[in-house]
DNA sequence: GCCAACGTTGGC
DNA sequence: GCCAACGTTGGC
């Protein structure tokens, strides 16, 4: 099975690339979308993944992280006094999946929407298109795109 | 802080 | 199964 490309986008006063380089690896809690769930479990351990910041001036993406745990089951669905808790939720079958994911590294330089919008190349990216979607899919030649640009 | 775009819920 | 109402995301 070829590696797959990914964007997991983040809110960078809850939890930023600094954070996950200072924790090395965490879990991604919290996604209550069926879009954003379904790409997550279809992760494999390996997997490289574009880390987004987002609601700050300007967004983009900041660095890269790997899967290093396929999905299983978000707890946090099944604890009451959690902000993700989800009372439809059967822990027979579990509505919410999360996967692990360690730090990789920080880009040299933000990769901006805004520089992303004006990359012809750029244009089917799955970011520009559905922009509240917060785990999508990354096309190899997308994610090598990005890099070059925050590299170089 | 505003609001467009989108997803979810629930009445019918 | 439709769709109005509502809630959330995220760019600006």
């Amino acid at each position: 099975m070829a590696k797959s490309y990914w964007l997991m986008k983040s809110e960078p006063h809850v939890y930023s690339i600094d954070d996950l380089k200072k924790d090395k690896t965490t879990y991604w809690e919290g996604v209550r979308n069926y879009q954003a769930r379904n790409h997550m479990m279809a992760m494999e351990k390996g997997d490289e993944v574009l880390y987004y910041h987002s609601q700050q001036t300007p967004p983009g993406v900041v660095g890269v992280s790997r899967v290093i745990k396929k999905a299983y089951p978000d707890f946090t669905q099944f604890d009451k006094k959690n902000k993700y808790f989800d009372a439809k939720s059967d822990e027979e079958k579990p509505r919410w999946w999360m996967v692990d994911v360690q730090f990789v590294k920080k880009l040299k330089s933000e990769v901006s929407l805004h520089d992303i919008k004006a990359v012809k190349a750029l244009s089917d990216m799955v970011l520009v298109n559905n922009s509240r979607l917060s785990v999508q899919p990354v096309r190899k030649k997308e994610f090598d795109r990005i890099l070059k640009m925050g590299e170089g």
